[in-house]
DNA sequence: CAGTGGTCTAGACCACGAA
DNA sequence: TCGTGGTCTAGACCACTGT
């Protein structure tokens, strides 16, 4: 097609990649500094940096200020289940998952108001979840619940609520309906930070609004997964009679 | 949190997407050229193209080599509509849409075996299919049907298949169940080009399987739409009963 | 050809992490 | 303090587009 562009980053990732993947170099192993391999590589720092970003933003490789470049170890696809508004049992029943929450009362604000359809300023539950698999971060939520619909009890360890969350199940009361919006960009720099992923490395976000059987909503939730660790799946069982009503 | 990190080639990147937020500078115009910019900026021209690459990141600029950097023209979010497997229908009866199909006869191998649980060799029908609104490439789709399933007839104009593809729907026969998996990453070099944005911009995909009701797999598809463009929408009705199946 | 973006260099300085 | 990654420079050369 085009003609080929010279780009001694692709060349030492193509290297690089092949040694993390035939398993020269093995996962949580870390990497020669940059200084060190620039020089094994006859490059400047840069054009060796540009090569790792793009390991990077494969997910192969992971950096941290100050320590090093470290292979990540390779992980099981999550798969958020969408409808129950979960991950999957198998995953969610990994004994390596922790969960932080943390729990506040906002007012509702902004986007809030629109995706929540309540008035500026109505007290809102707000929880922020990050989730862990051993080491790696695995995904973020922020979820709200109105004000007089949170139940009672604190996020704890022991109650339920922390169950749910757990399984970024929805929580409040059992919804009549669920709406789920999912899309891809890249992390806004607090969550490449919390995800320890690259600013470019692609995230998975669900919006999910969950109804009762009055129309109500009774739940948001704002997910943001890694992309390379990440599926989403939805199932639809259609009626025969259901595909009439599509134009 | 932590401490401000320097980063110039952020502040630029800010400074030129109010630029452009604001309509200072406008859709479709051209920016001044990057070693302009950079003197403007006193940067170097790394630095620039750095502020640059965040802006093509987010959809805001489109490099066009030996020619400049354009503001890309704002588009409505298109909805990919779960379950329907269509686009919605408002996108779908756009005028400006064009879609061009392709179709080929394969032999099913490595991972489309898998997909549609035929063996390997089984004979396919394959529709490229690429979706365009206006000048931008809106999408991506390879469409995988067994040939026993494959309607007749061509795939021109005028055929109810050629309306189907334009919408993306499921084609062969009505499916009962539909099975759909969604993910977030970065394109393939292929894929980069056919959709015009960087090689670093994520990507909306969305992996479609089709049963009918005895469970045999009608069709299988590849979806994939630039991240800044496209979202997809699952909705979900819950019998107060399904959701006690849940363990 | 001139003008544009694409890649790379050799070195400087700053910020973070662990002794 | 030292070793690490993070940012930036001033300039070179290559590749693509249009005249």
């Amino acid at each position: 097609m085009t003609g080929a562009v010279p780009s001694r980053h692709k060349d030492i990732a193509d290297d690089l990649r092949n040694q993390i993947t035939t398993g020269r170099i093995r996962p949580g192993e870390r990497l020669p500094s940059e200084a060190d391999l620039a020089d094994r590589y006859r490059v400047s720092t840069v054009t060796l940096r540009r090569a790792l970003a793009v390991l990077q933003g494969e997910g192969l490789v992971e950096k941290i200020h100050g320590k090093g470049n470290f292979v990540r170890r390779p992980h099981r696809k999550i798969m958020y289940v969408g409808g129950w508004g979960t991950l999957d049992p198998w995953t969610a029943a990994e004994p390596a998952l922790r969960v932080t929450v943390r729990s506040a009362t906002v007012q509702a604000h902004g986007h809030l108001t629109t995706l929540l359809k309540v008035s500026e300023g109505s007290p809102l539950t707000e929880l922020s979840c990050i989730s862990h698999a051993g080491e790696s971060p695995q995904g973020l939520a922020r979820i709200y619940i109105p004000r007089d619909l949170t139940p009672v009890g604190d996020f704890d360890d022991t109650s339920s609520c922390w169950e749910a969350a757990t399984r970024f199940a929805v929580l409040g009361p059992p919804p009549a309906a669920v709406r789920e919006t999912a899309y891809a960009r890249t992390p806004t720099p607090d969550e490449a930070s919390a995800l320890r992923i690259g600013h470019a490395a692609p995230v998975l976000g669900i919006t999910r609004i969950a109804t009762d059987a009055t129309g109500r909503i009774v739940e948001a939730a704002l997910l943001v997964f890694p992309g390379d660790r990440v599926d989403a799946v939805f199932a639809t069982q259609l009626m025969t009679d259901e595909r009439q009503i599509q134009a």
